[in-house]
DNA sequence: ACGACCATGTAACATGTTACATGATTAC
DNA sequence: GTAATCATGTAACATGTTACATGGTCGT
């Protein structure tokens, strides 16, 4: 599982809490992985109660309290530990593929219609990896992690390098219907 | 879930075995779902258990005794009533992005050494791409589901698609390890 | 007033993985 | 003789999803 890694890696950052980390996850990877916000509560207390992180409540300025969370010693032997093996697992669970494939029943019109669907999809999920640019040099400035901008870079151009992909099939499937239908 | 679904699918062109959709899942699409054979197992006799299918034993020519299941008027109806509907979920759990994105501690001779190999595997999955689309032109013959081949084809292209991506991409990225280095 | 966002969680359920058990046949 | 393939499963565990509960603040 990478989840509680994922978290060690932000909260070795910097201190934050379950709201935050959901959110800089949605910011950053959540085309590679992403979670639940109860699945992060989740794991967050799993964490603490192996002694890799700890938390304290801070009374919220505006609104409500909030419970944050630093790394230990013990978390960051554990997440270095973690990345010092290498990890090469890439899952992919496409529902869409599955439903594709014995999608014959339905007429081509449908298709082409949901097809298009998921163009508009791809190219919105292409603007948000390009907002995502962005927000990432704005963390790593705030987080003083410049260093690791080369990572972040990396695991960007592959994100593009996908939705682009993406972005030709739609595009070229559309095509072919197109010529069915005339 | 898309299991039970791919596993419907496949039974509506010929009544097999546990042993044999593990084969033809390998052999189709596991670039998109994947399953361990002890959760197929478990997925059949749920199916069964809902009276989607049924099964009888039948005892191996050469070899071991083979469960064989068909799907029934209810499974037929269950996956039309799936199919209808649109499913459009693409999951994505890519564990090597969140270890790259934390892997700066890890030095960058280990991290070409581990492209180098990630490169190696992508190409090897391009070529096993193409073995598929052979393969596929023969279960559809003999399933005598030719009209099909349309779908097929287009999931296909999605799959080599995405490896071209990740070619380009490893690619990329070995070569900027190189500049680096020099 | 009303919806969006802030913030944390519990419980139940669904799905996926790992380890193990069994035993025959085929290929080298 | 030994590894690979055929064939079916159980049990335990890990991970992910869905539904629900609570209650404050901010913008329009």
């Amino acid at each position: 599982m990478s989840l509680p890694y994922a978290l060690l890696g932000f909260l070795n950052y910097i201190p934050m809490a379950g709201y935050d980390l959901k959110k800089i996850l949605n910011d950053s990877i959540k085309f590679f992985w992403s979670a639940q916000t109860s699945q992060i509560y989740r794991e967050l207390k799993a964490l603490e109660h192996e002694g890799y992180i700890v938390s304290e409540v801070k009374p919220g300025e505006k609104g409500p309290d909030k419970r944050i969370y630093s790394i230990t010693e013990s978390g960051i032997s554990h997440l270095k530990n973690w990345i010092s093996e290498v990890h090469t697992n890439e899952n992919i669970r496409n529902e869409f593929m599955v439903w594709l494939l014995f999608s014959s029943q339905i007429d081509s019109g449908e298709l082409y219609v949901e097809m298009k669907k998921k163009l508009k999809e791809y190219q919105k999920e292409y603007q948000s990896l390009k907002f995502v640019e962005n927000r990432i040099r704005d963390y790593l400035q705030r987080f003083r992690k410049e260093g690791e901008d080369f990572y972040w870079k990396i695991v960007l151009k592959r994100g593009l390098y996908d939705v682009e992909a993406k972005i030709k099939w739609a595009e070229d499937i559309i095509s072919s219907l197109e010529l069915k239908k005339s």
